[in-house]
DNA sequence: TAGGTTTTGCAACTATGTTGCAATAGCTTA
DNA sequence: TAAGCTATTGCAACATAGTTGCAAAACCTA
């Protein structure tokens, strides 16, 4: 017996990396950093993979070009100006994902679910599910929420 | 200008001693645990401080009597017997709290929404608010959700 | 391209968590 | 209640994750 999985995953071909070059320059230029080549690598990771990266997931990728430091504060730097978000996760690993163009620097609107494939291990940002209100107990003020779900994603499942 | 902040807090007595001593006891056995001098102990810290503590926490509390590897190994050993149980938080530190009794080994119940205050940096476990099922996108199948509230908690709102 | 500023790499360190193993404490039952 | 078996603990050593200071290198501005 055999199994196909086939998956559409971005390949990069010249044009497209030329275009995804300046779009990454252009993104570090309106956040105010200057352009690296660590930076432009890092980012260029969280492009083509499109789901959320632990650190050690970029350290696998660019760790031979990077010292494991530049790694740390190129990722802080990106979380302080609003280029990607923290993602928490119930078995607490720290996981990166791009922001969408409505976060701002010092200010993430990062309102929407994660979920987290138990069989493919992946991070999704389920931008179009919002987290929903909830009601507070008495004098309780939320003011951030998190959620974080866990299951079987769409490729999986099809797949299966 | 002066101001008073009350608290109640359990403030163990000796009657209240003996009962929280055998209550922990009963707990232990009823998990098929030998009562350990550790255990015990630990246990207490929950009962007492009845609010979410990280292993650090912990280790404050009984770190010179207790060896760190001891306390890693009693927290995980409850988390496997439904004790307590871990929650997510946006810093990625991991807290444990008190199961409620729905709890049992292996199988937590724990579809309460989780509250950290930015104040005083309490974790509450909202027992009442129940985590809010939402719909996943087309053949994302969702087991488990994780729903973390920050904010400001009744009391630091009360005395401010 | 010169100069100031920012970023990087290195080394060393702290914090957090894990494993193997011998010693100890807890539990069982005779 | 003491002997013997099993489970738990402490120690040492290790592994992983993250941080800091500082000098060298890269980047940006003019």
């Amino acid at each position: 017996m055999f199994r196909v999985l086939l998956r559409m995953e971005f390949l990069p071909t010249t044009p497209n990396n030329k275009n995804l070059e300046q779009k990454i320059i252009d993104l570090l230029k309106r956040s105010s950093l200057s352009v690296t080549d660590s930076r432009k690598k890092i980012l260029e990771s969280f492009f083509q993979k499109n789901s959320a990266l632990a650190h050690a997931d970029i350290e696998l990728q660019v760790g031979d070009e990077f010292d494991r430091v530049t790694i740390y504060r190129t990722l802080q730097t990106f979380v302080d100006k609003g280029i990607i978000h923290t993602i928490p996760t119930p078995d607490n690993a720290v996981l990166y994902a791009l922001c969408k163009d409505s976060c701002s620097a010092g200010h993430h609107h990062d309102n929407h679910v994660h979920f987290i494939c138990d069989n493919c291990n992946k991070t999704y940002c389920l931008e179009h599910v919002v987290v929903p209100t909830i009601a507070m107990p008495n004098n309780f003020i939320a003011s951030q929420i998190d959620m974080v779900v866990s299951g079987v994603c769409d490729f999986c499942n099809a797949s299966s």
